[in-house]
RNA sequence: CGCGGGGUGGAGCAGUCCGGUAGCUCGUUGGGCUCAUAACCCAAAGGUCGCAGGUUCAAAUCCUGCCCCCGCAACCA
């Protein structure tokens, strides 16, 4: 027996929950479930990053406490993970009165380590957002995005921590430890990234208000990384009086496991590390980055209704075809599609058929054979023991490896196998053959085995199907896994009749009209492309997105005459066009209004036209539009089209006109 | 040279790190079985492994160059 620590990142409350969460912490829940049932001693945290100026800005602009936001929004993960069974030994919340004391301490020590020192970070800076901006996301005219208003360059002292210090210390560790960062091609660009060389990071802040105070560092506050990577080990009690779990999980001699996702692999490869060597305190094991779930991009949802809606599938179907799905289709480490219509394909195929349907075919020609009661036979040694060992071997040999792709497939191989082994002896045909009894029995009995061992070795990705899966073919639901070991079913023991543990999706019907009935539930989760993490490196950047479900479609008002007027369409002709550089969408447009001067219009429209599909041709244009820069471009009018699938589609007059003729 | 992912039988994908019979699921065709959730079993058709070079006895796999697709970022004003 050995101790295991596993973490999934820290989630970010101004986000609601979406699929690359969930599959994190299924991914967790998983290995946590597997190892417990291994007979390790295991601890499975997951949590919620709180703190941070987008929080604290949404929760003033929803007239908010922050903490008021966070409780919100943490309260839809705890109902979440509920649902999902979940079987996280903690959830830390970095607002927790027992997360600060771990962040005190990390920074003493690393203070201890003279890696800190105070430096002056300068930028521009908008007063009322009372945030830095990089030039890129000022607006056309170099003002605030969100106020318009003009930036001032302000310089901000902040506390530096010496990362450039730990290159080589890194790289030396990633060498002695090439299970550090997995899957390895990560580690290789995490190698890189730090043999390019390091610059120091900032790690306070001094216009941050709901964060921890840092300590030894009057009037600033901690930045995000020291504040939520430390949630691995404050979770412990690292920096409190009963620190009894982290000596145990971190400074112990188990193994301890960062589940990331690989757009948040740096922070933990690099930084995290990084902070751990200035303190003194032990490395984890690995971090396991793993892919995002990519939407299905093709052949939209028109006909076949992509929306990927994780809790609408679990709501239909229960949390286990979820898991299966997530943890059967994508090849650890890499990117999968996720789609309604591979969901169905796979649940109908693996669980509805190879699973549910062996066990009901077992079941009922067992109790059709022996009265509603299990063979009175157990077989030592047949033609699928060696099949059954081999599939457990290759399971265990892939849950060690995180590929759980590869453990249900070896476990998928043997339910093939006892389909074959059923139809070459054909059990059904002596049912009433009296001198064939025992035959038969060891027959059924071998076949109900092996799916048993199966059910078993699938306990830590069903949780709650698996057992019922054992309890329907009268088996036990064992407290490890040592009993995926051949000849664990009991012989003659009652067998009750079958209901369908996973019926069949009918596919047509669910693809189908799936999408005539939008459903007013409030989703608990959404799709993205990516999974979320303790956090980006654009806390202060972007504008804060609002953390609530509310929807925001205004109600379409009528207009007056007069504000229609306001906007002058104009007929123009296309004297000149070309494609602008390094950009998908856009082409260049020199275009005639009827003025003295041509106008330079960028128009969004490269995906369906070329330049020469243009030249000479009239299009309508918005002549009093305020100019913007395009690519570099300044763009003084906007082209009209209707866009359909992506597709720009322009908009010109009937017949030709005089170019700058009104449009109305 | 912005960052990243990918191009493998009709579809979706594994295999590529550690060269050596190209594999899986779905679909198609034919057959079998009838215990079972129209399921299960057998067989077949179907692949220039994006292109071109190179290394090698041997390349989907290693090297070089190129083409194409998709995300992200940057702009569909």
């Amino acid at each position: 027996m050995s101790d295991f620590y596993v973490t999934t990142p820290i989630y970010y409350v101004n986000d609601l929950p979406h699929v690359g969460h969930i599959y994190s912490t299924i991914v967790g829940d998983t290995i946590a479930r597997y190892r417990r049932l291994r007979g390790d001693r295991v601890r499975f945290l997951t949590g919620t990053d709180e703190h941070g100026q987008k929080i604290e800005r949404a929760a003033e602009e929803q007239g908010l406490k922050p903490i008021a936001l966070a409780d919100r929004v943490v309260d839809r993960y705890f109902e979440l993970w509920r649902q999902m069974g979940m079987s996280h030994d903690d959830f830390i919340r970095t607002t927790e009165a027992r997360h600060a004391p771990g962040v005190s301490e990390i920074i003493r020590r690393i203070a201890d380590s003279g890696d800190f020192y105070v430096d002056r970070h300068e930028g521009l800076y908008c007063p009322l957002c009372e945030l830095f901006y990089t030039e890129k996301e000022l607006d056309e005219n170099g003002n605030c995005p969100i106020h318009g208003t003009p930036v001032e360059l302000r310089s901000e002292e902040n506390v530096f921590f010496r990362l450039s210090k730990y290159g080589d210390a890194l790289l030396a560790h990633y060498d002695a430890n090439p299970n550090f960062v997995r899957p390895q091609s990560r580690l290789n660009e995490v190698r890189q990234f730090v043999a390019q060389g390091l610059r120091d990071l900032s790690v306070s802040r001094t216009s941050v208000d709901w964060a921890l105070p840092f300590p030894g560092y009057e009037g600033h506050t901690v930045y995000v990384w020291l504040d939520a990577l430390t949630n691995y080990i404050s979770a412990l009690g690292f920096g409190r009086d009963d620190a009894s779990l982290y000596d145990t999980f971190w400074a112990g001699q188990g193994e301890s496991v960062h589940i990331v996702g690989k757009d948040i692999l740096r922070f933990h490869a690099v930084y995290w590390p990084a902070f751990l060597l200035s303190a003194g305190l032990p490395l984890p094991d690995t971090v396991w980055a793993h892919g995002w779930w990519l939407r299905d991009d093709k052949k939209v949802s028109k006909s076949v209704g992509n929306v990927v809606r994780p809790d609408e599938l679990m709501e239909s179907f229960g949390v286990d075809a979820l898991r299966y799905f997530v943890l059967r289709d994508m090849v650890f480490g890499q990117d999968a599609t996720f789609s309604d219509e591979a969901f169905v394909d796979r649940y109908n195929a693996d669980l509805a058929n190879d699973l549910g349907n062996t066990v009901s075919r077992l079941v009922t020609l067992s109790r059709r054979a022996f009265g509603d009661r299990l063979p009175p036979a157990a077989v030592t040694e047949g033609p699928l023991t060696g099949p059954a060992s081999e599939a457990v071997e290759a399971y265990h040999r892939a849950m060690a490896d995180w590929a759980f792709q590869d453990a249900l497939r070896a476990l998928w191989r043997l339910l093939q196998e006892t389909n074959q082994y059923l139809v070459r002896n054909e059990p059904w045909k002596k049912l009433k053959d009296e001198a064939a009894k025992g035959e038969v029995a060891e027959v059924l009995w071998s076949s109900l085995e092996a799916v048993r061992i199966v059910s078993v070795g699938l306990l830590p990705f069903l949780p709650e199907k698996a057992p019922a899966v054992l309890h329907t073919l009268g088996a036990e639901v064992p407290e490890n896994l040592g009993s995926m070991a051949w000849g664990g079913l009991p012989a003659g023991g009652e067998l009750p009749a079958v209901t369908p543990l996973f019926p069949r999706i009918d596919k047509k019907s669910y693809l189908g009209p799936a999408k005539q009935a939008p459903k007013e539930s409030k989703p608990v989760t959404e799709t993205a492309e990516k999974s979320q993490a303790p956090k980006k490196d654009s806390a202060e950047k972007e504008p804060p997105k609002n953390v609530g479900d509310q929807a925001a479609e205004p109600p379409a008002e009528h207009i007056t005459i007069d504000k229609f007027f306001d906007i002058q369409l104009r007929v123009a002709n296309v004297v000149a066009a070309e494609a602008v550089p390094k950009s998908k969408k856009l082409l260049k447009l020199t275009v005639d209004v009827g003025e003295t001067e041509h106008r330079t219009v960028v128009a969004g429209v490269a995906k369906k036209y070329s330049p020469e599909d243009l030249v000479g041709k009239q299009v309508v244009v918005v002549a009093n539009l305020k100019p913007a820069k395009l690519m570099g471009i300044e763009s003084n009018g906007m082209v009209l089209a209707a866009t359909e699938d992506g597709l720009p589609f322009l908009v010109r007059p009937e017949s030709e006109v005089p170019p700058g003729t009104r449009v109305s």
